[in-house]
DNA sequence: AGGAAAACCTAAGACCATTAGGGAAGTCAA
DNA sequence: TTGACTTCCCTAATGGTCTTAGGTTTTCCT
C-alpha cells in the first residue's frame, strides 16, 4: 500500500506540476498572443529554468497539442452542461442553448478558440487523440440535428454532410468575425455573434421540414 | 531632367528592392507559416545580411504592415475586376460574381487571407493606412448590396449594418472553415467555399424584397 | 573629381528552443 | 538503515531569432 501511496504522490505531484504548466501557458497567450508563447516565459513565472519543462513536456509543440486537446474537453464539457440543464423539451431551443453556450465559451476563452479553430500556430499539428474530442463534438451536433429531424422540426437533409459544413460554417463566421474584429465585445453585445439566432433562424428555414 | 533621371534610377531601384522583400516574405510564409516568417531567411534568399532589411523597413512589423494593405488592395482589385468585367445585368448575379471572386482569390493567396482576416500575429496591429482599403472593401459591399435594394430585389434592411455582418459572416465562415480544415482543396470542391451559393441564396431568403 | 547619400556590412545585445550531462532529492527494496 | 533507482532540476552550450550601433563601400549628382 504504502509502495503505491507513494507513487502515486509522486505521480500527483507531477500531474500538478503539468497542469500549472498548462494554465500559465494560457495566461501568457492571453497578454502576448497564441503564437508568441515562450517556454522561457512559462518557466520564469513558474520559478524553473526552461529547460525543466522538457521533463513535462518533449516539445512546445506538445504543449500545443495538450492545449488543443483540452480545450476541444472544455468546450464540449461546456455546450454539454449547458444542454443537459436545459429546462425544455422543444429540441430547436435546445440547439440554439447548445449553440450559445458553445459560443459563449469560446469568446470567454479566445485563446483556445484561436488554437482550435483556426490553427494557425507555425508547425502545429494536433495528434489523433487531441483531435478526437473535436470529432465526438461533430457527432454531438449531427445527433441533435438528427433529433431535431426526428421531431419532425426539420428536413432530413438538415444532418447530411452539406447540412454540418453550413450549420458549423455559419456559427465559425459569427466568431471569426467577432474574434477578429471586435474580440472585446461581450456575447449579448458583439455586432456579429449577436446574430446567432438569426443564422439558426437561417438555418431552419433552408432546411424547413416541408421543403422539397 | 538627368538629375530627376538619376533620382527616380535611384528609387525605383529602391522600389525594386522592397518589392523583392515582400514577395520573398510571402514566399516563405506559404512553406513556413505566416507566424513563423524570419527576416534572417528573407535576408538570406535575398542575398543580404539581416540588418540590411532594415534600410527599408523599420520593423518586421512593418513587413506585415505592408503585406496588410497589399493584400487588401489585391484582393479589392480582384473581385472588382470580376465585377466589372461580368458580362450580365443581374444584380444577384453580379453579386454572386464578386464573392466568388473574392473567395477564390483568398483560397489562392491563403498567406495573405489569414493576414487580413484572422491577424494572429502576436502584436501586429494594422496601420490605419493599411486598414484602409478594407473599409473600401466594406463600402463597396454596401454599394452593391443598395444596389441590389434599388433593382427591387432586396429588402433595404440588407444594406444595414446587421445585413453587412451576416453577409460578411457567412462568406468569413465558408472561407475559415474551408482554410482551416480542408485548406488543400480547390475552390469548386472544397466542402465548405463550394456552398457559397447556398448562404448567398439564405440571405436573399432571409432580405426578400418583399418581407415585412 | 569631389562630396553627399544610400546601401550594405560586421559586431553585439538580448532574446528564444532545444540538447547534453551532472547533481540533489525523494522513493523503494533489502 | 542503507544502497540503488528514479525523478527533478540545474548549468552549459548550440544555433537560431530581432534589432541597434557604427563603420565602409558603392552609387549618384553637381
Amino acid at each position: 500500500m504504502s509502495s503505491t501511496a507513494g507513487l502515486d504522490r509522486r505521480t500527483r505531484r507531477r500531474q500538478e506540476t503539468i497542469e500549472e504548466i498548462l494554465e500559465v501557458a494560457i495566461e501568457l497567450m492571453e497578454t502576448e498572443g497564441v503564437a508568441a508563447l515562450s517556454l522561457s516565459a512559462v518557466a520564469r513565472r513558474l520559478g524553473m529554468q526552461p529547460p525543466s519543462l522538457y521533463q513535462y513536456f518533449p516539445s512546445k509543440m506538445a504543449i500545443y497539442d495538450a492545449l488543443f486537446q483540452r480545450g476541444n474537453e472544455l468546450v464540449r464539457d461546456a455546450y454539454r452542461s449547458a444542454y443537459a440543464e436545459a429546462g425544455t423539451d422543444d429540441q430547436l431551443e435546445l440547439n440554439l442553448i447548445a449553440a450559445t453556450a458553445f459560443c459563449r465559451w469560446c469568446l470567454e476563452h479566445q485563446v483556445y478558440a484561436q488554437l482550435l479553430f483556426w490553427r494557425t500556430i507555425p508547425g502545429f499539428v494536433p495528434s489523433p487523440e487531441a483531435f478526437a474530442p473535436a470529432q465526438e463534438s461533430i457527432q454531438d451536433l449531427r445527433d441533435w440535428l438528427q433529433a431535431t429531424i426526428d421531431a419532425g422540426l426539420l428536413h432530413p437533409d438538415a444532418a447530411g454532410d452539406e447540412g454540418i459544413a453550413l450549420y458549423t460554417s455559419m456559427t465559425a463566421g459569427l466568431l471569426s468575425q467577432q474574434l477578429a474584429n471586435e474580440p472585446d465585445a461581450s456575447f449579448e453585445d458583439g455586432r456579429f455573434i449577436r446574430l446567432l439566432p438569426v443564422v439558426l433562424e437561417m438555418f431552419y428555414q433552408r432546411y424547413a421540414p416541408t421543403r422539397g
